[in-house]
DNA sequence: GGACAATAGTTGTTTGCACAACTATATTCT
DNA sequence: AGAATATAGTTGTGCAAACAACTATTGTCC
């Protein structure tokens, strides 16, 4: 009784453990992504837009398929989006054709953004992971997807 | 050109890669989680320090011991607990020997709201995953447990 | 034993996320 | 052509997370 118990909390399940070591360990992954964002005044979520807009460019992305690509949704897609235009990595415009489409593109701005940031996301990436032999990485991407795979809508594919 | 180019993002490396796997698929599994307590009323946050102070009970827990073994760490805490002490889920104590604590111990409706979410989570985490065999989510388990092991600070064992 | 530091929680504030209701534009169907 | 429907974004609101500053209590050490 009165001995300082240091009991551990079992799993129910081991789908539970499974999914209770994915939160933890994204958890632990992204603090160590915030670091690196953080200080830039950028969000991941928006670094993953740039990231999307970057590879399109010079085309322009409809704000919707933007959201729809994204790995989190967000129904608050224009707000952020509201960001990036008032710290001009983006620009919108308002197509004659179809007037409610808002088409996106990434800015000079934007991609100089994305350039400056590469090098230390690739070393925050190589801190999370690196410890990882490609092998395992390899296993545990693809462990991933399968997990998901079922979840997945088709035409969501994001990245 | 003027072909609708339906470009994929690459990934800038392997850790890269797996890292937004890891974010995909923890934000598609949540999202299923959150079927089962959005309803009742419960963040998953929250079941998690029931499930804690469950495992202890009758032993009371310090609030910032709680903190310290949460899945994603919250500088919330004390709202948060509010919260299960408004729903009558929680109750706290100042011990007279040490003033500087906050005991938190699980009441008999907290019990009995992990009791009522019992099956219906299991069958979640069935559907989560559900479709991996028993090896590959000891697989899985195991490469997430190696991948966040450096990022672990000691003495936050969570669960 | 009184100043200083350490421990344990709390509160303030800002930003991000989620859900739903709303506006504007284009398409379809008779 | 005009009503009904579908598409594309936007806005309102409430809740949760992040970071830092603050209070209260206890422990340490000249």
């Amino acid at each position: 009784m009165g001995k300082k118990t240091n009991k551990t909390v079992e799993f129910d399940s081991l789908e539970q453990e499974v999914y209770l070591n994915l939160w933890r360990t994204y958890d632990r992954l992204r603090a160590l992504e915030e670091d690196v964002f953080g200080p830039r005044g950028i969000t991941s979520q928006q670094y993953n837009v740039l990231r999307l807009l970057a590879a399109h460019h010079p085309e322009p992305v409809p704000t919707l398929t933007i959201a729809n690509r994204m790995i989190s949704k967000s129904p608050d897609i224009t707000r952020m989006l509201d960001k990036l235009e008032i710290a001009s990595l983006i620009l919108r415009t308002r197509p004659a054709e179809n007037r409610r489409l808002v088409l996106i593109s990434v800015t000079k701005n934007g991609l100089d953004l994305l350039n400056d940031i590469a090098l230390p996301l690739k070393q925050c990436h190589e801190r999370q992971l690196g410890h990882l032999n490609p092998r395992e990485l390899e296993q545990l991407a693809s462990l991933l997807r399968s997990a998901r795979k079922p979840h997945e809508e088709e035409k969501k594919l994001w990245s």
